[in-house]
DNA sequence: TTGCAGGGGTCAA
DNA sequence: TTGACCCCTGCA
């Protein structure tokens, strides 16, 4: 890979298995907004950056940024250590994640923050993608620091110092519903260190489940999104509708028990799962497979 | 325009 | 194992 400096950003040329519009559009983050041009903006680790790219020529350019904020975030923020041809050329002796893959053969699994991904995939329990976003840009504009980019303001996602402050009455005006005392109760246990997210981020794949599940509103699936999106445990299979579905339709049968999916994705993928989980969502939301 | 169903699950009975 | 759950959106 190679690294180039330009006004007010970076390009980096030589960089497989990336693409802008599955990284973002496959479920593991709420905070991108597509551009007109086809670029993203987002929010992460309290910058706005810009980010567009180019599979064929493997050129990605990020706007907004400089080359240190490149090696100490956003080279792992986009996982750009990991070979994810590698990781798909085994998934693809399966048929079934070939087709999958051939369909989001761009996407990359992020490291986002632990704090960021809880509060989020809290919010995400039996709610729409629009309404999550909804409720997470509300939370980060009345909570979250301000920031300028192109004449547009946008806010980084709250601390967990900044959330602590706040009342129940407060973050009800976030719009979230029932899961608004949740996140007020999982703010304190986060806050007093009683659930410590750094050192769950240590711990065993089954044991930083049953920590994360401490946490009010934090059931399996939740969990399994935490560890996924921003611990690096890759061998979690986060079981939502869409992808209880798919795995019903094409590997298993008709309508098994969660236990069955969650043992059959261990067996059948393995340290791999989570990616193959990545590759089956976005191929199920793209063709609108029920 | 109004009304109703259902949604990226979790909790409590 | 089964409903209720806030709020919002899509669709008659």
């Amino acid at each position: 890979m190679h690294i180039k400096e330009i006004q007010n950003g970076i390009l980096l040329e030589g960089v497989k298995d990336f693409d802008a519009v599955h990284i973002f559009e496959c479920g593991q983050s709420f905070r991108w907004n597509k551009e007109n041009d086809g670029s993203y903006t987002g929010v992460a680790y309290g910058r706005v950056i810009n980010v567009s790219s180019n599979y064929e020529n493997e050129a990605v350019t990020i706007n907004n940024t400089n080359l240190e904020d490149f090696q100490n975030i956003w080279h792992d923020y986009f996982d750009l250590g990991r070979n994810y041809g590698e990781i798909k050329k085994i998934l693809s002796e399966d048929s079934v994640m070939e087709m999958a893959i051939q369909h989001g053969r761009g996407i990359r699994i992020l490291q986002q923050e632990p704090w960021e991904m809880v509060i989020s995939y809290i919010i995400s329990a039996n709610n729409n993608i629009p309404s999550i976003a909804k409720s997470l840009n509300l939370l980060s504009e009345f909570y979250g620091k301000p920031l300028q980019y192109s004449g547009k303001t946008y806010y980084a996602f709250p601390t967990i110092e900044e959330l602590e402050s706040a009342e129940l009455q407060d973050i009800n005006r976030c719009k979230a519903g029932f899961r608004c005392k949740y996140i007020y109760n999982s703010v304190k246990l986060i806050h007093s260190k009683e659930v410590d997210l750094d050192s769950i981020k240590q711990m065993d794949t089954e044991t930083a489940r049953k920590h994360l599940m401490r946490l009010p509103g934090v059931g399996p699936k939740v969990s399994d999104c935490i560890m996924l999106f921003s611990m690096q445990k890759y061998d979690t299979y986060p079981i939502d509708v869409w992808i209880k579905r798919i795995t019903e339709h094409f590997f298993v049968g008709r309508d098994v028990k969660m236990k069955d999916i969650q043992s059959f994705a261990k067996d059948k993928f393995g340290d791999l799962a989570g990616f193959a989980q990545e590759y089956l969502f976005y191929f199920s939301r793209i063709n609108k497979i029920m």
